[in-house]
DNA sequence: CCACTTCGTTGCACAATGCAACTAAGAAAG
DNA sequence: CTTTCTTAGTTGCATTGTGCAACGAAGTGG
């Protein structure tokens, strides 16, 4: 029996212009050597603690990003997936800010807007349509967007993070009660966005007990 | 560098007396011959299309049943869960009526209530922990519950069903408002219950179109 | 100092949820 | 045959959550 493929992707999101973006590489060996794709590669047995330790280890390696946050997503798998044979990708999804990607080693990263993507190598489409899925519907009842945002910043900011992933516009009061609800976030005394013509906005960061881990509402934030 | 071992497990749950329980089989191959653990094997790449029709090749091997509700559920990895090296196991939950496994052609199958499964090989025990946090979940705001239901069922077993998964009491007019909405039942004209010394229920099944796809309420059934 | 813009809050209308009380419909007891 | 008991299923109302509009607050720029 050949043995099976064991890889891992890592599908790392942030958001740019209001809208969702994946970070994609150029392979540097075949299959699909300098086609666009999920960072990702092989399971390493001997380096490796568990999966998720060789996605953080891949992110780290292809991208030079160490993110706060990532989940796994799914196991994707199947003779037809990869032309090298019988193979299984466990994938990650990654969300950090876009500063973060902006200020990385790496410059030959694309970043592409998830609802123009088309045509990758493997079931990377797929694998990506699932991240965005999860993430959305995540989003709609939890603190999940905060891994989007900068260590600082406004809940008129955080609104728009919100509505772009959900792609729908949300009541502000309403908003900002949940926000207050999830009790994740601390003004900072002082702090105020500065250099627009009108009433500056509050700066907030997340506290530091939450800095790591997600808080769920029991009711979601907008109807769909 | 040693091949990865590659794994599908399988939690098969039901209800049995207002309680969670799990599948277990003893294993009859090392390691942990003679053990209870969930049903579960290697992926064969020759036979199998993907892990989800190895998890479904699992289940009738070992346990003889056909779940209709069959989703993946995570991968469980690294060098320390198996002792025969470095392992994947993508784990899958089924839900299926109490009858179909009381029916079921495999005698040596042995159900444990959820919260009393303890010292099971591998990682087992995480992995059901895993499932029932899963159905719980999903369970506050889906239909789920109603495949751990006979093909017909009055909505009082119904409600005391997602109970028992939620494990709290619910509204007896909110939960038949909810049904409702997520309009997925059909009475069964002129079928009632019967056989008990009060009112008879009317008996429901669930309409045709939604036999293998769940119903999803944007709303959770109860706080928390 | 006034116009403009967005921030952040308040009050109120409306919708969703939960509770209690009610009627309905059977079996069992007298 | 009538009464009692128990659960099914519904109705009305109190409570809570959500969405909208309007308002004062606080900055910039003319």
């Amino acid at each position: 029996m050949n043995a099976i493929i064991c890889t891992v992707d890592v599908v790392l999101l942030t958001l740019q212009d209001e809208a969702l973006h994946v970070a994609l590489l150029q392979r540097d060996h075949p299959p699909f050597a300098g086609v666009l794709a999920l960072p990702g590669g092989y399971v390493h047995a001997d380096e490796d603690v568990d999966t998720g330790d060789a996605a953080m280890r891949m992110l780290r390696e292809k991208t030079g990003i160490e993110s706060p946050y990532l989940e796994q997503l799914a196991t994707f798998s199947g003779r037809a997936r990869d032309p090298r044979g019988w193979s299984i990708s466990v994938a990650y999804y990654a969300l950090v800010p876009w500063q973060v990607i902006a200020t990385a080693r790496h410059p030959e990263l694309s970043l592409l807007a998830v609802d123009q993507v088309r045509a990758l190598p493997f079931d990377h489409q797929q694998i990506i349509a699932t991240a965005v899925r999860r993430v959305r519907d995540k989003s709609s009842y939890s603190s999940l967007p905060v891994y989007l945002c900068a260590d600082r910043f406004t809940l008129p900011q955080l609104q728009s993070v919100y509505e772009a992933i959900l792609g729908t516009p949300i009541n502000k009061v309403s908003f900002r009660r949940k926000i207050d609800e999830l009790d994740i976030l601390e003004p900072v005394a002082g702090a105020l966005e500065t250099g627009k013509a009108h009433r500056p906005a509050q700066l907030y960061r997340v506290k530091k007990r939450f800095y790591r881990q997600l808080s769920l509402s029991d009711r979601a934030l907008s109807s769909r």
